[in-house]
RNA sequence: GGCGGGAUAGCCAAGAGGCAAGGCGACGGUCUGCAAAACCGUUAUACGUCGGUUCGAUUCCGACUCCCGCCUCCA
């Protein structure tokens, strides 16, 4: 398959460059330091869908997905709940991993955590102290930006430019730069403050900075040079740029031969984030939307395009998924057609599916088909015997499992006390008593229920 | 200031130099006691504005307008 990839801003192809044929890709994971929100899920989601269609294509794809537990805004979080950096990270780790599962969102192969990684961050850093890259000062060290040639290839900005819209930026990052050489060097290990969480280190108490982790961890499990490195777009600069420096600067090779950028979700056209206060917490959408439509809302958008939430957007998934889904229900009654057609015509559009994820993983093109799919499906199910008919509808249902859409609804158990009703109801329909029938329906209703008069009796469900 | 993204129907959202996907909604039909679901049909002479290239552009080029983002922590 092919993806755009940021690095070359070109859709490049995606294919494993170890000899041993397993894809190897690295994603930016969460700083555990909050309430993870919608934005994090659209991430994890679209770089769930990738591994899963590199899967299904046949591919053995190595998932590195680290978890960041030490970091400024842990220590922030921390002092504002007077609580240790500990207990903040358990509690949302355990947060995180709970509101991910209900995503479905497949296990990394490896989720390393920073703090697990000390010794590999300090000889990483040590590496680069002595290539001449790096220097300590005062208990920090820094990474000498200007002493890495390719600095601002990812994010094609020049170093000047970065001076620039440094100096452009009231405060900005020329801030605290008084233990730096340069405004743009940036830290590889922070000196501890009295009561900061810390590790020793040959420069002292201390404790690591943000980017050194990602390029300590991923070259442990992963090696010097993989083949795809993921994550939102606002992490091009500086994190992953600082990363190629730490990385390409200590080792002399390629640190990912390609890069993935999501586009964010936005709220009125702004980007969601804490800082702007517009954020819609994953857990509150988990609640009340089920996983497969908000897994399929998401597939709707072009996995680089700015996503915008919205209520409506929420209701109309809400709507698709109970189409689609019933649009697959198998028929109570079977037909004894042949099915030719049915294959023929599904063969192309599962073809085309298959084309529209190949090509920069165009999720909503492949949604399209599915619909379509689901259309040539529902047409053929009334006439069809039912062997080809499964047969059309595994490939359909496989496809959608690449997107993590598992479209069968949750079994919803009728209340006790309404079950009589529908005796009631199935008598008074009997004895073509309609406004009795009705008055149910009316009480079903109010209890958030429905009932349909199918060729095989009344279905209740639950609206 | 540097770099980047966006503007397509009532709403959401694809797309590509040559009949403008799909979803939701709406409307009509088949079915139904009535509904629902399913199925059938209708629903953008038109893709921010102005120019240019072209036989032909919404798609390429230029200018412009508006919105948004990164450059400081961010998925």
């Amino acid at each position: 398959m092919v993806l755009y990839d940021t690095l070359t801003r070109a859709k490049v192809e995606l294919k494993p460059g170890h000899p041993d044929g397993r894809f190897r890709m690295y994603q930016c994971g969460m700083t555990v330091s909050g309430e993870p929100h919608i934005g994090h899920a659209r991430a994890e989601i679209v770089f769930d869908t990738l591994r899963r269609w590199l899967g299904f294509r046949g591919v053995s794809v190595i998932h590195v997905r680290n978890v960041t537990d030490i970091e400024d805004k842990i220590i922030n979080k921390a002092n504002e709940m007077g609580l240790s950096c500990e207990v903040v990270v358990a509690k949302y780790d355990a947060i995180r991993k709970e509101l991910f599962a209900r995503l479905n969102l497949l296990s990394p192969t490896f989720e390393p955590y920073a703090t697990a990684h000390i010794p590999e961050i300090l000889a990483l850093a040590q590496k680069l102290l002595d290539a001449g890259l790096a220097y300590a000062s005062g208990g920090d060290v820094y990474y000498r930006v200007r002493k890495f040639p390719g600095y601002g290839k990812l994010s094609k900005n020049t170093l000047d430019d970065v001076v620039a819209g440094t100096r452009a930026l009231a405060g900005g990052a020329a801030a605290g730069t008084d233990r730096k050489e340069d405004p743009l060097d940036f830290d590889l290990w922070k000196g501890a403050k009295p009561g900061e969480p810390s590790w020793d280190s040959p420069w002292g108490m201390g404790r690591p900075g943000w980017h050194i982790e990602c390029s300590a961890m991923s070259a442990k499990y992963l090696g010097d040079t993989f083949d795809l490195h993921c994550g939102a777009t606002d992490l091009i600069f500086p994190h992953h740029e600082n990363e190629i420096a730490q990385s390409e600067g200590a080792t002399g090779r390629t640190f990912a031969r390609a890069w993935a950028h999501c586009g964010w979700v936005t709220l009125n056209k702004e980007k969601m984030a804490k800082s702007v206060g517009n954020v819609v917490p994953m857990r509150d959408v988990l609640d009340r939307l089920p996983t497969p439509a908000l897994r399929l809302l998401m597939g709707q958008t072009h996995w680089r395009s700015p996503f915008e939430w919205s209520d409506v957007a929420e209701r109309q998934a809400k709507e698709t998924l109970e189409s689609l889904r019933r649009q697959l229900e198998v028929p109570p009654t079977p037909g004894t057609g042949s099915g030719e057609s049915l294959q023929a015509e599904a063969g192309k559009r599962l073809a085309a599916f298959d084309a529209a994820m190949d090509d920069d993983l165009s999720t909503p093109r492949a949604l399209a088909e599915v619909f379509s799919l689901a259309t040539v499906w529902g047409q053929a199910k009334p006439s069809v015997d039912p062997v080809p008919l499964a047969r059309v509808r595994a490939d359909i249902l496989a496809r959608l499992g690449t997107l993590g859409i598992e479209p069968d609804a949750p079994v919803e158990v009728l209340p006790a006390d309404l079950s009589p009703l529908l005796g009631e109801r199935a008598a008074a329909r009997k004895a073509k008593d309609w406004k009795r029938a009705d008055e149910i329906r009316v009480v079903f209703k109010a209890r958030g229920w429905t009932i349909e008069d199918t060729a095989q009796g009344q279905v209740a469900r639950k609206l």
